[in-house]
RNA sequence: CGGGGCGUGGCGCAGUCUGGUGAGCGCGCGUGUCUGGGAGACACGAGGUCGUGGGUUCAAAUCCCACCGCCCCGACCA
């Protein structure tokens, strides 16, 4: 329960019926609360509380990052790549070969100084990411162009010792995927750097219904020993951006700090090209603040841990009996529906729950409602006698709007569909969303305008290309550029003037502000 | 690290200013009855080292000191 609307119901005494049990805070009212508040009632995750900046992610929680997993992981397969896993501690002095690297992650490192009741003679860091470990075992496995390009991923879990943390936004430790890729050539490897970012806008989009524009990091936003960085940035809700995937090209910066080198065909020793590429588990942060509203969670199917609820009503066990049964065939029916596409490479069947709990039905529906179950089924004794199903998806859309009565075997029949079209929904209003508020700006007046106070939303903006301007328009407005944008991600590239200096601009970059 | 807030049954809070009543309220939880198509009602009940340590006092949740922790807002970052 949100503390502010807590504080107004002690004020107001008993306030009845809906309003008394509110326990989300509004969008309006308070974005970052009603963002907790969702995150809590919906059952995700808690703050761990006794882990400073940690978070135990829930079941609930856990389940839609499964989803992510089996998504992305066969993706990864598809194209290539091989799982393996490296140990989560690091000798602290790996982290120091790559310059760039250290002064990037030295502020947030965790460190263990003692093991084994002892003062370690050299400290190993908890890994805030793999480049440099991987770096050594690379060096220790590539000998030829044979054994390019390498092509490897790993699921683990990191820690970053940030100075502020949010439930999966941004917390001390986080799950994530790291890919890391060596390549005998830089042209190949760029190109590995782009599929892969490629394969994050299509699973943001596909699967998540999280649009994304596609672009390149400036220098000073990009990756700590990259030499470019690509992302994908989303528009929450409130208009911030929410970088939800980034994919590097590393040149040879840790090929050259690790001794990464390989002999080609003509016998010359030549450093290897180096990728790495990651999500993490940020995306939920970013699916909830995509598509949730004030009644709670809205998750698009292909990754609702449940997708179907099926609440039986009855006034006596003769009832309950009856319909107990018949909601046990429906769920067997939905279960052997299969709702991924036809070019999915894994099959992703229906989950369907009954829920027996001795509550009100009512009681229920708020229940499921909070945890973005997309599709309600209302089973009576009176739809028995009829044949009949009453459903009501979670939001109103083409995919259904209010309580609709429809002959059981109708609402089998249709449901795959009807599941695809609300994936497809959710989709289509984040993106229409996000271009009604995008906007371009040519003045500072109407840039300070824009983004006063904590408003927000994303600015197609003339820049003049220098890292003075780039940090005096963070420093005045807390506004970032999110990216340059990629090819068809953005206005065509034209000669402009900078929003800020007034100086001379050959593309519009990406500006908002993020989380 | 700067600013703010907060540690009291499972959760959220009141009580602290002005020390002293039997530590209270809401939600949740348990049992029972009536109920059941949008958060049901009633009855009974269980549940507490008041963050930790020290101090003042006849007496401390309350005053003083120190410490620990969490949350929120900023600067840094997936």
């Amino acid at each position: 329960m949100s503390k502010q609307g807590k504080g107004k119901q002690g004020k107001q005494g008993k306030a009845k019926g809906k309003q008394g049990k509110q326990t989300i805070a509004t969008r309006a009212a308070d974005y970052p609360q009603w963002y907790q508040d969702v995150v809590r009632e919906s059952g995700l995750a808690e703050p761990a509380k006794v882990v400073k900046g940690c978070m135990v992610i829930k079941p609930h929680g856990y389940a839609i990052w499964e989803k992510i997993q089996r998504d992305l992981d066969a993706r990864f397969k598809a194209t290539g790549h091989q799982n393996a896993y490296f140990p989560v501690l690091v000798p602290q002095s790996f982290i120091t070969k790559e310059a760039e690297h250290v002064e990037g992650f030295a502020p947030e490192l965790a460190v263990v100084t003692h093991a084994g009741g002892e003062k370690l003679e050299e400290p190993y860091v908890v890994r805030p990411t793999s480049e440099t470990i991987i770096g050594h075992f690379f060096a220790k496995w590539i000998e030829s162009h044979r054994d390019l390009p390498l092509l490897i991923n790993q699921w683990a879990n990191v820690m970053r010792w940030e100075k502020r943390t949010r439930l999966f936004l941004r917390t001390t430790e986080f799950l994530w995927q790291e890919g890391h890729t060596a390549h005998s050539s830089h042209e190949e490897a760029k190109q590995e750097v782009r599929r892969m970012l490629d394969i994050y806008g299509d699973f943001a989009e596909e699967i998540l219904g999280v649009p994304v524009v596609r672009g390149v990091k400036t220098e000073s936003e990009k990756f700590a020993g990259a030499l470019q960085s690509l992302c994908i940035e989303a528009m929450m809700q409130d208009g911030k951006a929410l970088q939800a995937g980034t994919s590097h090209d590393l040149g040879q910066n840790f090929g050259k700090a690790f001794d990464v080198k390989y002999q080609t065909a003509e016998g010359e020793m030549e450093y290897v090209w180096q990728t790495s590429w990651g999500v993490s588990t940020r995306l939920i942060g970013g699916l909830v603040m995509t598509h949730s509203d004030d009644n709670g969670l809205v998750l698009p199917p292909r990754v609702a841990p449940i997708h179907v609820v099926i609440v039986p009503i009855f006034r006596n066990d003769e009832q309950r009996e009856r319909v107990l049964e018949a909601a046990k065939s429906l769920r067997t029916q939905l279960q052997a529906i299969d709702i991924a596409p036809s070019d999915c490479r894994y099959r992703d069947f229906l989950e369907v729950v009954i829920d027996e709990r001795d509550m009100r039905p009512g009681a229920k529906y708020f229940y499921w409602e909070q945890r973005g179950v997309p599709l309600r089924v209302e089973l009576g004794p009176r739809d028995l006698e009829k044949g009949q199903v009453c459903i009501k998806m979670r939001v109103d859309s083409a995919a259904g709007e209010g309580k609709q009565f429809l002959a059981q075997d109708e609402f089998v029949a249709g449901i795959r569909e009807r599941m695809l079209l609300f994936q497809n929904e959710l989709l289509a209003r984040a993106r229409t969303r996000m271009q009604e508020q995008t906007v371009t700006i040519d003045t500072w007046d109407e840039f300070l305008k824009v983004f006063a106070g904590e408003q927000s939303t994303f600015a197609w903006c003339h820049w003049d290309g220098t890292a003075e301007t780039e940090a005096a328009i963070k420093a005045q407005t807390k506004v970032t550029i999110r990216c340059v944008p990629l090819p068809g991600q953005g206005p065509e590239p034209e000669e402009g003037k900078c929003v800020f200096s007034g100086k001379p601009s050959r593309q519009r970059v990406l500006m908002a502000k993020a989380y």
